[in-house]
DNA sequence: TAAAACTATTCTACTAATTGGTAGATAAGA
DNA sequence: TCTTATCTACCAATTAGTAGAATAGTTTTA
């Protein structure tokens, strides 16, 4: 296997287990069956778990805040736009063999048992999100594509905490349906 | 030390741990140390983990759930009401050492590593509070003390997946200044 | 009342499994 | 041949959990 392709397989396996379970719940040894690869091979590509954890978030983030910044540059009205960004929590949750949560939601729960290298990874994540929605809320209200009382900031602070929250707690009953439809009444919010 | 207090100085530092580290995180060795008792006189208490998180669960519903009807039964208004709900999750964020987030928020992060008996709880304490917060949505919204969009129903679940995200993602970053923050816009968004 | 019996609680000392991590041999590619 | 990657085989620490001895605290009984 070509190393990049070991190393994908690593990040993917270990990606997925702290998406349902935890970082703290995840093990080499678990990816090591998970992926069919001895426990030491991991250690090659990733000495310490501290370590795993800084470039596993630095994939996500990356990958995440592209998609993002993709879909809040294209020529679609904000309230389009924000729809959208919150079906990317959304087709997390139906990722794979489902029940997935934000990485960075997860690790947000253990961030204290973090190293302060991938807690401040984590910590990024939060603040390039809240940064995106709030000028995304502000050019929105603008051109009177959203309409709420209270300020921009606050109010992407509040979307953004409502997605991880909510994505947490749809896994424990009502799943994307549920999902869907307080998706929905958040829309409703911040139109009136 | 009475039986009860030896009981209930185990569960206040299993809560302690879990609602800073995650259930993940926490030993018996841990409260071990913190108790000032041996690991063994804890299994004599708490026989397994999965025990000990039943019973802490058992606890934690029934005075939480047992505050939010004295709150909600009260002669307030009912947006005075949300706000006070909404501050006893701000509360929570004050306790003790600080960072403490909500012990069921946390174990929905960790939910797929519980036991079923535990999820279960995990999973009535989301119901009971959404129930809660429907029918005092409701109530306020006929009595003109709240205005929105949408469902009662859809609106608590959507209130209180933010007061579990919002708990959890401002120990990262804005601390309890950055929770009254986005619980004043809260306020904002459902008197519009 | 004092001793004996019983019960409840805590202790020391252990086990087996799992954890993250390492040393060094072996194989595979360039 | 030299580097890259994977392997086997280990280590020390931590995990949940147990066995059984040693104390405390109560009750019962002589």
């Amino acid at each position: 296997m070509a190393i990049n392709d070991t190393k994908t397989a690593i990040l993917d396996s270990a990606q997925d287990l702290i998406q349902r379970l935890g970082a703290n719940a995840m093990s080499y040894d678990h990816i090591s069956k998970s992926v069919g690869i001895r426990k030491a091979s991991i250690h090659y590509h990733f000495p310490t778990k501290e370590n795993l954890l800084e470039s596993l978030l630095e994939r996500y983030n990356e990958n995440f805040l592209k998609i993002v910044d993709d879909l809040f540059s294209s020529s679609d009205p904000e309230d389009k736009k924000l729809l959208k960004y919150m079906g990317l929590f959304e087709a997390t949750l139906q990722d794979g063999d489902h029940d997935k949560a934000c990485l960075c939601g997860m690790l947000g729960a253990e961030l204290f048992t973090l190293g302060p290298a991938a807690a401040d990874r984590v910590r990024y994540f939060y603040n390039e999100n809240e940064k995106r929605l709030t000028s995304l809320l502000d050019n929105g209200k603008k051109k009177g594509n959203f309409k709420f009382k209270g300020n921009s900031k606050k109010l992407a602070a509040l979307i953004f905490s409502f997605l991880e929250g909510a994505l947490l707690l749809v896994r424990a009953e009502g799943g994307v349906k549920k999902f869907q439809s307080v998706k929905e009444q958040m829309m409703d919010l911040v139109k009136s």
